[in-house]
RNA sequence: GCCCCGAUAGCUCAGCUGGAUAGAGCAAUUGACUUCUAAUCAAUAGGUCGCAGGUUCGAAUCCUGCUCGGGGUGCCA
């Protein structure tokens, strides 16, 4: 039951009276913004009375006459220009509470019409290391998949894994050439992710070495340039001055950066020429830039030996980011990588070719789209195909296959150009009746303001991240509770640990990029992880101390008594759960469900301030406060649930 | 050059399908622990919502221009 649509629904045919289609003025419908306008507002009175030609407040008060709202509405007020304020009924709202004790879900419908999702996200390249720009895609597609799930839709989700590119080239060449025997043996996924590195180390060398006489020469010529700008008498034309100044700023930025980038492959150079053992290797391989790419091909292509290998280090890797998954508590219905793709591809470009949608450019096999200058590459001049053309057969087969009715893509926003081609080309090839969404995110962001990067300028790793939130959440909790015995801390450590970095990401708005910072998503206070678990806690703190029974309390409810504001302010939120979920699905965003969680978590810590449950005057009400501290335990639980955060039940 | 995104309190960010005095947390100041966990609560202070126009009964939200920042931009993913 949701007081929302509800209300929404008995306005419906009311306003179909006077517009045929009233989707537009029930979206004017909502909670109210202030307290003191009562639970809920109705907007439309407004635009209606200008087209209809009569005073607001007329037609307000003429909706309010038709609409019937009695069973459940306290008083209906117009106000102001012609805003009509309802107040909910208290024994409705109880009659909501009282269900939700007794149901499972809350008392949260399913929706009506079930729709099939595909949720990709994640999708890391197997072999490489998962670092910290594979969070959001992997927290925020959780999320959505199980907040979908949990309002009745079908939510496949499906990691798109990326095990079949060039990083398999260079683990191949490096088990060819540099394989420790005795170490691959005893720890193989320890091994093959030594083999990337060093592998990955002599190719940046070598790209480094070939790409730095012209990096320095581009440097060179662009300070030159500077030089002369600077050396320019003013002419005396603001504008034209105004103009010039910023032309030295741009410079000026552009040799910071490239100075920069001179600086990182100087690095890269030394690193290996300092290193005895490297740069006698760099020597003997100098062809491993071009070696690994054929090795690469040579995959592609079928080859025994490279096959053979494929797919033996395959379930390697996949156990490597296993493990990461098992700490984040993340599961997939289904892993279908880039290879599961490989021999569709041919297909995908000859469907396109017969349908008349491509045309050959440049010895490439492209798409072109209205609205974009470049086209769509799907086969590349040498024959190749390119991770557009993979997506194709991906969407071709999650609509084919699963009978997906919306596909959506978790990326990071820097995508949203290739999304938009790819969901076009899609349309002209007769998938346009699927929903087909890019789920953009932000970058994370260091402290300086950068994209989050190590000292030496590399991505900064997952498991590693993961490590520091969990140890520097183990000192918090060792600090606050001294009293429990050390295991009881290293289990609080990882829930307060890994919830609070998954809470830090879902909180903010997906689209924003985010600065991260361990003090703020390990805070106690404010809108954290653990301040929503220190909330569900402490009602557990309740329920201990009360002796009560939670399951006869929820098998055979009382009647619900508000003696304080407060109590009827807790209650009107906790029956607004569903809303919550609603909001998160609109434009699929998690924060949304977050913002809802903290705003019932702070009215609960008013409650626990005001509301003494243990000493409540009567016991009718005493069990009335039990029964709201069950509910907002079980709702905190549950929406925790679905953003993938566990809860404790003390710490 | 072209395309996309952003600019809200000292800081980090919500709010953006137009709604009533613009919100939260942090930081600052002040009060509340013999009490169901103070990992808390209450209070004070803090704003030209980048700038300038426009649409509207009403604009942080929509439109136009500008400034500043970020990202992307045919054979990588």
């Amino acid at each position: 039951m949701n007081a929302l649509s509800e209300i929404k629904s008995r306005f419906s045919s009311v306003l179909s009276e006077f517009v045929d289609d009233p989707t537009e003025l029930l979206n004017m419908i909502r909670p109210a913004g202030d307290p003191k306008f009562g639970d809920y507002q109705a907007n439309c009175a407004m635009p209606m009375g200008k087209r209809l030609g009569k005073s607001p407040r007329e037609i307000a008060a003429e909706l309010v006459n038709r609409v019937s709202l009695d069973d459940f509405c306290e008083t209906v007020e117009i106000a102001g220009p012609g805003f009509i304020n309802l107040t909910l009924k208290d024994d409705w709202i109880k009659q909501i509470l009282t269900a939700a004790l007794l149901d499972d879900r809350l008392a949260i419908a399913k929706v009506a019409n079930p729709k099939t999702f595909v949720v990709d996200y994640s999708s890391p390249n197997v072999a490489k290391p998962m670092h910290v720009g594979h969070i959001r895609s992997t927290v925020i597609g959780d999320a959505i998949s199980n907040v979908l799930r949990f309002v009745g839709h079908d939510a496949i989700s499906d990691n798109h894994l990326g095990d079949w590119g060039t990083q398999f080239g260079m683990i191949i060449y490096g088990y060819k050439h540099f394989l420790d025997r005795e170490a691959y043996r005893t720890a193989p996924v320890t091994e093959l992710g030594r083999l990337y590195k060093h592998v990955r180390k002599l190719i940046d060398y070598h790209a480094a070495v070939a790409q730095l006489p012209e990096a320095e020469a581009k440097l060179a010529e662009l300070k030159t340039t500077l030089a002369e700008l600077v050396s320019r008498e003013p002419s005396g034309d603001k504008k034209e001055d105004k103009q010039h100044n910023k032309q030295i700023k741009l410079l000026s930025d552009k040799i910071a950066e490239h100075a920069e980038r001179i600086e990182s492959l100087m690095d890269k150079v030394n690193e290996v020429k300092n290193t005895p053992d490297l740069k006698s290797q760099s020597e003997r391989h100098s062809g491993i830039n071009q070696a690994v790419l054929l090795e690469t091909a040579a995959l592609h292509e079928g080859d025994e030996t490279n096959k053979k290998l494929w797919e033996e280090f395959l379930p390697y890797c996949r156990q490597d980011i296993q493990k990461m998954y098992e700490r984040l508590g993340i599961k997939f219905d289904y892993e279908l990588g880039e290879s599961f793709y490989h021999e569709e591809l041919a297909n995908v470009v000859s469907d396109l070719e017969a349908k008349g949608f491509t045309k050959e450019s440049d010895g490439a096999i492209c798409v072109f789209l209205d609205h974009h200058d470049a086209p769509m590459i799907i086969q590349k001049r040498d024959g190749a195909y390119l991770y557009a053309t993979t997506d194709l057969a991906t969407i071709k087969y999650r609509i084919d296959h699963f009978n997906a009715d919306a596909c959506l893509y978790v990326v990071d926003h820097r995508q949203s150009e290739h999304f938009e081609k790819l969901f076009d080309v899609a349309k002209l090839w007769g998938y346009g009746d699927a929903e087909l969404t890019h789920v953009a995110f932000g970058t994370v962001m260091g402290p300086d303001g950068k994209p989050y990067k190590t000292r030496s300028g590399d991505t900064v790793g997952l498991a590693g991240l993961l490590d520091e939130a969990e140890s520097r959440a183990l000192e918090i909790t060792r600090n606050q509770n001294p009293d429990l015995p050390d295991q009881r801390h290293k289990e609080i450590a990882t829930v307060i640990g890994i919830g609070g970095l998954k809470y830090a990401d879902l909180s903010h708005n997906r689209g924003s990029d985010y600065e991260f910072n361990y003090d703020k998503m390990l805070a106690l206070r404010g809108n954290t992880a653990t301040y929503l678990q220190y909330s569900y806690a402490r009602v557990q703190g309740i329920l201990r101390k009360t002796e009560a029974d939670v399951e006869a309390i929820r098998a055979n409810p009382s009647a619900f008594e508000f003696e304080l504001d407060i109590e009827r302010q807790l209650a009107v939120k906790l029956i607004r759960f569903g809303e919550a979920l609603d909001e998160v699905l609109v434009e699929y965003k998690p924060n949304f469900l977050c913002n809802y969680l903290f705003e019932l978590s702070q009215l609960f810590a008013q409650f626990f301030d005001q509301c003494s449950v243990k000493d409540a005057g009567s016991e009718s009400l005493k069990t009335s406060r039990l029964q709201l501290c069950v509910l907002t335990a079980r709702t905190i639980k549950t929406g925790l649930g679905l953003l993938g955060i566990g809860v404790l039940d003390q710490m």
